[in-house]
RNA sequence: GGGCGGUUAGCUCAGCGGUAGAGCGCCUGCCUUACAAGCAGGAUGUCACUGGUUCGAGUCCGGUACCGCCCA
């Protein structure tokens, strides 16, 4: 099957559906994309943020997994030893959540299940969720080295976890402590901070009056939002300064209900000049209190148990739901006259990500990561070489300003999905003694069983390993070299660690870049990747942020299957504007269409069908076989389209190293569609028919050259319908691919601005001639005569040497070019441009108002723009103090204006 | 309260010191053997407001308004 057979099958619609798949298998098949550490070539290396195995991929996805495949393919071209390694993340809240909303759908629990159970519903789960997003990774197109493909609950990721932690103990940085964590009720689970969403809340101000202890009869008044946790109060705070309160400061309240004489105490955190100046403290129950309770030694009441309702310490609202023992409090206070007011307040309450209800601080023993040392560490790295490098780098502050205000890093969760903490407690005489320190961190229960022995003594019968789970973002930290094989020196770590880039959307800076680069410097002694990109939003059509709860999401799976995926991938990222920006995506709920997605496939389509046509004309033969077009057969528009080529690869190649993957796809847009389609494919039509055999070839020689490097400049975008031409057009027959091949060098030599600037003059002539045309109502294929009239030299010897260009495009079939009119033409249609006078006479009848009203129309435009410059021009500070090169330019440009109004005038004159 | 973005043609967005562009949509004419998912031609803008810098400001600097995010 040689191309020209094939060629000449092709459909004239190109159909994204057959052969993006066939190539896809084609990749894997053949493994172009697969890693190989002993090759050679500077190591660019990535890993793919691993999506949750939580369900589908979303429009985000598709989005912040392109932009790096652009690059990536574009490194992989440009002869770096690529490796862009795939995997998934394990999710512990998020699959908790979707298993037990299954599991209240058949009415149980996970504990009516129990731990073996779940865990299996939850690998079952797993299982069905990753193939999902494992097809759909492929279907986008990205060039993942699928050998490599890692999950975070893995066998050889699970070892680095217990690696990561038993060396993290035993560098005294992760110890077990009781703090105020953020507790979901819902899923019973400490939160960390950063999984918090605050919301504004209408509620409630309760005032609420504690009697003196010494003088029941005097009271002080403290303001609350939630009166429940006055059961746990131990203390009433007041400004030190404040003279109001100083005298009572070391008296006692009594705190009503528990009847329990609490202290009186000073604290500069209370703000005298906010409600009463008298704060409740509840230690057990608000971070700030928290603080205070530790500063003053306060006892620490904790009244909540881990479901919400109170427990014992509540009494005698003990049992209740914490929201139901709120009204019974406030409703004690009323009855005994101690509620002193109640004020409507809007206040932000911190909800649970996940579990969707406000969280509750609360006291608990939890597992912590000292994360200051590496933080500082980070920061320095930032700060000193900045590394890493963010892209845009206006992120960096926000990586910077979150490490500055570090806090230990709760690392555990009471979940059973996840890595389970290797930390074990001893059983002796069949019980877990209470201290809470009592416990071995081990690789495994052998390890922590003589671990235990050793520390606790002979009598500990087994040990019991803890219930938790470690923070999903414990694993996800570790992500950029325990795929790499870390804690062994594998090869594949000493090749491509650190990664080169880290590719990532800003709302997880925090979560997860920060952390690994925190992880990264502790383990490894390095950043573990060079530069981070940062990808903005995709949001939906009205601007509006895709989220669940919102319903607003785009199914990337119903643009795929509608406009296929090289136009998903090229809309989606000629959107995006330098780099961080969020895009919109037009899209219309009613019929499912969105006119970007479907304007990239438009340009799919004119790719294929420019392809096509230089198919038909090639006569079979592959670039390699037409060769090299000689530079002495090359004719103006081969220089020119040529030069455009090269001028164009040059900057896309520049914004390339930039990051600049936007401006990259629309400067190839343009330099396909408006140059090759427009301009270069119509001027070699009649050569391509002609007899001239050695003009002919030289453009056969020219549409190859020039589609073939177009191919390989745009495919990082569009790497399918890239690859099914390049593969039709060099005939390579599947035995190698065009995403491996080198990407194109620009030759500066080609880059002709002068002949570019000429060639400019030609197309604005024949443009105007198609306007005089149009203007007088002629058919398309009706001839012209035409007349080009100018006196300057220059002007002659382009419009000569492009003759046969204007004659083809302009449908003129008499053309001359002249310095001067022999015989004034009786009626004529007339332009300019440059010093051409453009006429078109026109035979027989004619509207001569409407030549009248065109001539006066373009002159009142010119008059117009020479206004300005005239302006600019009379204005003795722009002459004194403007760059003389802006001054003579200007008056060359007022200067053409004059004479091409002269013109128009002359021409409106010889009207009559 | 602090920080970061954004505000340009009906819509989605480029442009970031020399007097405004693209795609879609709109109007006119075309199924011209690469492409009607197309071709040719055309219309459309106090570049949010406001001071300033400058010979000259969508373009740089300050402020205001509105929209959106992040952190308290």
């Amino acid at each position: 099957m040689t191309a020209a057979i094939s060629s000449a099958n092709l459909p004239s619609q190109y159909n994204p559906f057959e052969t993006e798949p066939k190539w896809q298998r084609f990749w894997e098949e053949k493994g172009f994309y697969v890693a190989d550490p002993k090759a050679p070539g500077e190591a660019f290396s990535m890993v793919l943020p691993p999506p949750n195995v939580t369900g589908n991929l979303h429009m985000g996805h598709a989005f912040a997994f392109t932009l790096p495949d652009v690059v990536t393919r574009y490194k992989r071209m440009r002869g770096y030893n690529v490796l862009w390694l795939p995997g998934t993340d394990h999710a512990s809240i998020a699959v908790h959540t979707i298993l037990e909303n299954q599991l209240r759908q058949e009415g149980k629990t996970r504990f009516d299940l129990g731990r073996e159970a779940f865990l299996e519903r939850a690998w079952a789960w797993k299982e069905q969720s990753q193939g999902a997003i494992k097809s759909q990774l492929r279907r986008l197109g990205l060039s993942l080295d699928w050998t490599r493909d890692r999950f975070t609950l893995d066998e050889g990721l699970s070892r680095a976890v217990t690696e990561a932690f038993v060396r993290l103990y035993e560098a005294g940085l992760i110890y077990r402590g009781e703090y105020l964590v953020n507790w979901c009720p819902a899923t019973q689970s400490a939160v960390s901070d950063i999984e918090l969403d605050d919301k504004e809340v209408k509620g409630h101000l309760w005032h609420f009056r504690y009697p003196l202890a010494e003088d029941p009869g005097q009271y002080l008044v403290v303001a609350t939002t939630r009166p429940e946790t006055m059961l746990g109060d131990t203390a009433v705070a007041v400004n030190p300064q404040d003279e109001r309160y100083r005298h009572l400061i070391g008296q006692f309240v009594r705190l009503p209900i528990k009847n329990r004489l609490i202290p009186i105490i000073a604290d500069e955190y209370v703000d005298p000049t906010f409600g009463s100046g008298c704060v409740k403290i509840t230690p057990a129950h608000d971070p700030n209190d928290f603080e205070i309770g530790k500063r003053h030694q306060l006892p620490f009441i904790n009244i909540l148990n881990k479901d919400g309702t109170l427990n014992e310490n509540g009494d005698p609202f003990t049992g209740l739901d914490r929201f139901v023992a709120r009204e019974k409090v406030v409703q004690w206070f009323a009855e005994h006259d101690l509620l002193e007011k109640v004020e409507d307040h809007t206040h932000t309450v911190p909800y649970s990500d996940r579990g969707g209800v406000p969280i509750e601080p609360l006291l608990s023993i939890q597992w912590f990561c000292d994360v200051s040392g590496m933080g500082a560490r980070c920061l320095e790295e930032e700060y000193q070489r900045n590394s890493p490098r963010f892209i845009p780098e206006r992120w960096a502050k926000v990586y910077t300003g979150w490490l500055e205000k570090l806090r230990p890093w709760c690392i555990s969760r009471q979940l059973w999905w996840g890595h389970q903490i290797p930390a074990w407690y001893p059983v002796i005489d069949g019980q877990i003694p209470e201290d809470p320190q009592a416990f071995v961190v081990a690789r495994n229960g052998e390890e922590a069983l003589l671990k235990a022995r050793e520390k606790f003594g002979p009598e500990v019968e087994r040990v019991e390993q803890d219930p938790d789970v470690l923070d999903t973002w414990f694993s996800s930290a570790l992500w950029p070299f325990s795929t790499l094989g870390w804690p062994e020196e594998t090869e594949d770590f000493k090749r491509y660690y650190p990664n080169s880039l880290m590719s990532t959307g800003f709302d997880i800076i925090f979560f997860w870049v920060a952390r690994m680069a925190m992880m990264g410097s502790q383990f490894t002694g390095q950043i573990p990747f060079k530069d981070v990109y940062i990808n903005g939003l995709v949001r939906d059509e009205h601007g509006a942020k895709m989220s669940k709860t919102k319903g607003n999401g785009i199914d990337p799976l119903e643009l795929l299957d509608k406009y296929g995926t090289d136009a998903l991938r090229y809309a989606l990222v000629k959107e995006v504007v330098g780099a961080g920006q969020d895009i919109r995506l037009a899209y219309d709920r009613k019929t499912g269409e969105s006119a970007s997605v479907e304007a990239a496939r438009n340009f799919a389509n004119k790719i294929w069908n420019a392809s096509r046509f230089v198919l038909m004309n090639l006569e079979g033969q592959t670039p390699a076989q037409l060769g090299s077009p000689t530079p002495e057969h090359l004719e103006l528009a081969d220089r020119w389209i040529l030069s455009r080529l090269h001028s164009t690869a040059t900057q896309v190649i520049a914004e390339l190293e930039a990051y600049g993957l936007g401006e990259g796809a629309r400067l190839l847009y343009s330099l396909i569609w408006d140059d090759f389609c427009d301009w270069y494919i119509e001027l070699v039509k009649p050569r391509l028919r002609g007899e001239d055999l050695a003009s002919k070839r030289t453009a056969q020689q020219v549409l190859a050259t020039v589609l073939e490097t177009i191919l390989k400049l745009l495919h990082p975008w569009m790497p399918h319908i890239t690859e099914e031409i390049w593969q039709l057009l060099t005939q390579a027959n599947q035995t190698t691919s065009i995403s491996v091949q080198p990407y194109p060098t620009p030759n500066p030599t080609w880059i002709a601005p002068q002949l570019e600037r000429e060639f400019g003059l030609v197309i604005q002539t024949i443009t105007s001639l198609r306007n005089l045309r149009a203007e007088a109502g002629l058919k398309p294929h009706q001839a012209i005569t035409a007349l080009l009239l100018t006196s300057d030299p220059a002007e002659q010897r382009i419009l000569t040497a492009a003759q046969a260009y204007i004659r083809e495009l302009a449908k003129a079939e008499s053309l001359e070019i002249v310095g001067s009119l022999a015989a004034e033409p009786k009626q004529v249609a007339a332009a300019v441009v440059g010093t051409v006078q453009v006429l078109m006479p026109l035979a027989g009848l004619v509207d001569v108002e409407a030549l009248r009203a065109k001539l006066q129309k373009d002159l009142a435009k010119l008059e117009k723009e020479a206004q300005g410059i005239r302006a600019r021009l009379e204005n003795p500070n722009f002459l004194n103090r403007a760059n003389p090169e802006v001054v003579q330019a200007s008056q060359e440009q007022l200067a053409e204006l004059q004479s091409q109004m002269r013109l128009l005038g002359s021409r409106l004159e010889k009207l009559g």
